[in-house]
DNA sequence: TAGTTTACTTTACATTGTGTAAAGTTGACA
DNA sequence: TGTCAACTTTACACAATGTAAAGTAAACTA
């Protein structure tokens, strides 16, 4: 029936997924993907009419693989606004580098005008922010929110904290370990969140 | 002589710098730039051989009508590391503003796999690192310096902190007032990199 | 004042990458 | 046997950067 098309579909995705992780964002064309993929470059614009739409289906189809949702919730069940903060944090930085190429892609296309693309990225952005808040939320419910902080901006703080480009600046560009990333960010979360 | 060259080269500048502050980035294409000078593409591509070109030159027009090595200068004085941290802050932050424009015209080129908008890039980097490892060097000499952090993360964390990326989402993204940002960054240096 | 140079204009074209259009192929299934 | 879906092939439109070259007009030069 479809399989033949399920296939191809998600056999795109994956290729797209591998070069961006490899490749420099930047060099993965349709058809670098196309080839990659075995197929037709009119075939990859039958799957994904645009090149966004390629790149969002793939950040999903990565959000799936590395269960995000899965990822994230973990952090839900944390007993003080501290451990929850610590754990989101946690989560969200280790599932950077496997969403890296992908999402590096999307903010390109973002930067360059692309309005599907700025939708897109808007879109996750809005779900991380969600997590932030929520782990704000506990730590304020416990009292234990910087005194020197309202709450908008403590959520605005941890956001751009994490945001892709500091774990880009900080691990590619400044070779940091993975671990030495997580460790840091959670200190500094700490340090600038917290009440002391 | 060449006075009308030199007319119609920083007029070109000038006009550049103008279209990037108020206009979205990516929107300001060498014909834009051409017929807002009011001159011929070509006439542009005769001063400014590449785009990239073109915005290292707008850059460096920038760097000295806004005087900026004069305004880095002033944290040089500072009497304590934690003084001169401060005023490096201050400094920059308050620079940021004015090349906002223009640099994230060359971040987005550089983004796009553009070598020499690279490079340019990146040469400036380096000079603003120099300022950040003067601010952590004295810190260190004052016994200032978190005993967490070595020195060289210390500087990769200070230029993470105060990025453009960083600034444009608080104030841009987020609505944060300049001085918002200013007093913010100052106390997140503080509370990171300063040893209690 | 005739000739040259300089700064620019005009027109045209090459290149790269995205996206559209449409006719042709091939295998599965009815 | 015929139809349909998924894919290929070929061709083109479009935007933006950059190149090439001939033309113009004012200023400077001998």
């Amino acid at each position: 029936m479809s399989s033949g098309k399920i296939d191809t579909r998600s056999k795109i995705l994956k290729t797209t997924c591998t070069l961006l992780e490899t490749g420099g964002s930047s060099a993965v064309r349709m058809s670098d993907i196309a080839k990659a993929s075995g197929v037709s470059r009119q075939a990859v614009y039958l799957h994904f009419p645009t090149r966004a739409d390629l790149l969002v289906a793939a950040a999903r189809y990565i959000d799936q693989e590395a269960n995000i949702d899965l990822r994230l919730e973990a952090s839900r069940s944390a007993e003080s606004g501290i451990y929850r903060l610590e754990a989101f944090i946690t989560a969200w930085a280790n599932y950077i580098p496997v969403v890296y190429g992908v999402a590096k892609a999307l903010l390109v296309m973002k930067d360059n005008g692309d309005t599907e693309a700025k939708a897109a990225w808007d879109d996750r952005m809005r779900a991380l922010r969600h997590g932030c808040q929520a782990a704000i939320n506990a730590l304020a419910k416990d009292g234990d929110l910087n005194s020197e902080l309202k709450e908008k901006e403590a959520v605005d703080l941890l956001m751009t904290l994490i945001s892709l480009r500091n774990w880009e600046e900080l691990t590619k560009d400044n070779g940091w370990s993975q671990k030495q990333y997580v460790i840091t960010m959670q200190r500094i979360a700490r340090q600038t969140l917290v009440s002391d």
